[in-house]
DNA sequence: CGGGGTGTTGAACATATTCAACAACTGTGG
DNA sequence: CCACAGTTGTTGAATATGTTCAACACCCCG
C-alpha cells in the first residue's frame, strides 16, 4: 500500500570525538566503530583515509554488477543496499542485504559473484582493491579483521542454507524479522516500530518466495497477534518470544 | 538399491617427492598441493606439521557437533564428510560436503555452527585453534590462504543460496552433479563413471529436497539421455552441455 | 535365508506459486 | 489542486511442484 519513496540515507548517532585525534573525515565517520576499521587507532586509520574515495548512490543504483571485473571494495557508510544473482529467465536470490559499516565485494576475488544495488540512497567508502590489499601487508590487524568478518558472513549463509532448503513460509518470515531486529539493534536504530527498508519483492527474493507469499504470511503473523503492522514498512513484534519459536521452528 | 559398505579412504596421486625436502609426513600427503599446505614451503610445512595431530574417522563418526566450543581446526586428507545443521524436529540442512583437501571449522569463531560427520572411513589433519592462530602471526602467507578459502566458500554458498531458493528439482540436481565432477577433476579422481559418494537423503538434504525427489528427478534425467546410471552411486554424464543448460535454468 | 539399509515408484495431498483483480499511496502534469 | 499513471501491496481462486505415506525391489552381510 503506502510506499516510502524519497527515503533517505539512515542517520546514526555520532561517535564521541577522540582527544588528539588527527582530523579526518573518518574520525567522524558515523560507523567508525562498526566496520572494519573497528580494528585501527586514529592514525592507522589515515593510512585507510588516503586511499578512501567517497561514493554515493541515489536508490535503484548499482555500485557493481554480477560478472564485473572485482577491481574495488566498498564500504557502506550511510544507507540499505542489496545484493542479488540472476538466473537467465530473470528469477533472482538477494544473497544479502547490506547495513552501514558492512562491507561489499569481499566474496570475490577476480569477477563480483553478485550484483550490489542501493536499496535507498546510500553513501559508501570505495577502495581499490590492489591498494587496500598493501595496506594489509602493512597492518595485519586489518587482514584478520577482515578473515572475522569472512567467517561470520560464511556461518550466515549457513543459517540462510538452512532457511531456504528447510523452512516454512512462515518460519522464513520470522526468522527475517528477527534478523532485522538484531541489525536495527547493532545500528542503535529503532527496534519498536522496526523500519523495513526493502520492498515485499525483496524479501521474496531474500527468503525464496514471492511476494504474494510474503504478504500472506505476513498478515497471518498479524492475525495471530505476534507482529502488529503499523503501516507497510513499519512494524512492531508485539510478541517476541513466539515470533523466535516460530523462526527455530518449534 | 546396491548400497557402498566397505568404501575406504580415497586414494589420490602421490605428490613429486621434493629434492632436499626436510623429512616430514606432510612432504608425502596426498593433499600436499590441495589445502592450505599449498600457501608452504618444506621447511615451512615443519611448523604446521609440528603442532598436527592425525585423526582417524570411521564411516558415519562425527569430528565435531554444532554448538561444540570451535577449539580444533581440521584438514581432510582423505575420505568424504558432510556438515550439517538440524532443527528442532529433526529437519536436516546439509551445508556442504567436505573433500580432501578441504578445510573443517573455518566458519567458525567461538561455537561450531555444524556437525561435521564422515560420510565414508577418513582421515584428517586436527590443530588446535589458538595454537593455529600463534602459527598465522609467524606465516602471514597462511592467513592470506585462508582469507581466500573463506572467500571462495563464502562465493559458493551464495551460489547455494540461489540454487536453494530459486531453482527447481532437475536444476538443483544437475548443478549438483556438476559440482561433484568439478570436485572429482580437482581431486583427479575418475569422472566418467563418476562415483557419488554420499546417500540420496543426503544429496536431498543438501539440495532442500526429500529422498523421493531426489531419486525421481535423477530418473527423469536418466530418461531423458542426459545422464546414464551405472550403479546407484555410479553415473555417466551423456550430455554435459545438457546438463550444464539446465543446471543454469536455460 | 532372512533382515536391515538404501533406493525406487505410485497415489494422495499440501504448500507455495501463478494469474488476476483491486486498493492505497506517490509523484507528475495539466 | 485535482486527475491520472505508476508503483507497491493485498487478496482470491486455480494450479503446480514437491511432499508425504506406503509398498516394494535390491543388495550386501550376517
Amino acid at each position: 500500500m503506502s510506499t516510502e519513496h524519497s527515503q533517505n540515507v539512515v542517520r546514526l548517532p555520532e561517535p564521541a570525538k577522540r582527544a588528539g585525534a588527527a582530523e579526518s573525515p573518518c574520525a567522524a565517520c558515523p560507523i567508525r566503530d562498526l566496520a572494519v576499521c573497528s580494528a585501527l587507532d586514529d592514525s592507522e586509520l589515515n593510512h585507510l583515509n588516503a586511499i578512501r574515495l567517497p561514493v554515493q548512490l541515489p536508490h535503484g543504483a548499482a555500485a557493481f554488477d554480477e560478472g564485473e571485473p572485482a577491481d574495488y571494495v566498498y564500504n557502506l557508510t550511510g544507507g540499505f543496499m542489496k545484493l542479488y544473482k540472476l538466473m537467465p529467465d530473470g528469477r533472482r536470490q538477494i544473497t544479502g542485504f547490506v547495513f552501514p559499516g558492512d562491507f561489499l565485494g569481499l566474496a570475490s576475488d577476480t569477477e563480483y559473484v553478485h550484483t550490489a544495488e542501493a536499496i535507498t540512497d546510500a553513501s559508501l567508502c570505495k577502495f581499490k582493491r590492489v591498494q587496500l590489499e598493501r595496506l594489509f601487508r602493512e597492518l595485519p590487524k586489518l587482514e584478520r579483521r577482515l578473515l572475522d568478518i569472512s567467517r561470520n558472513e560464511l556461518a550466515e549463509a549457513h543459517n540462510q542454507m538452512l532457511l531456504l532448503g528447510r523452512k516454512s513460509a512462515k518460519e522464513r518470515i520470522a526468522s527475517f524479522l528477527i534478523m532485522l531486529v538484531a541489525r536495527a539493534e547493532r545500528l542503535e536504530l529503532s527496534t519498536d516500530p522496526l523500519e523495513i527498508p526493502m520492498s515485499r519483492n525483496d524479501i521474496g527474493d531474500y527468503l525464496g518466495l514471492t511476494t504474494e507469499t510474503v504478504s500472506r504470511t505476513l498478515t497471518r503473523l498479524k492475525q495471530s497477534g505476534v507482529i502488529a503492522l503499523n503501516s507497510d514498512r513499519r512494524i512492531s513484534i508485539a510478541d517476541p518470544a513466539s515470533l523466535g519459536e516460530i523462526a527455530e521452528g518449534y
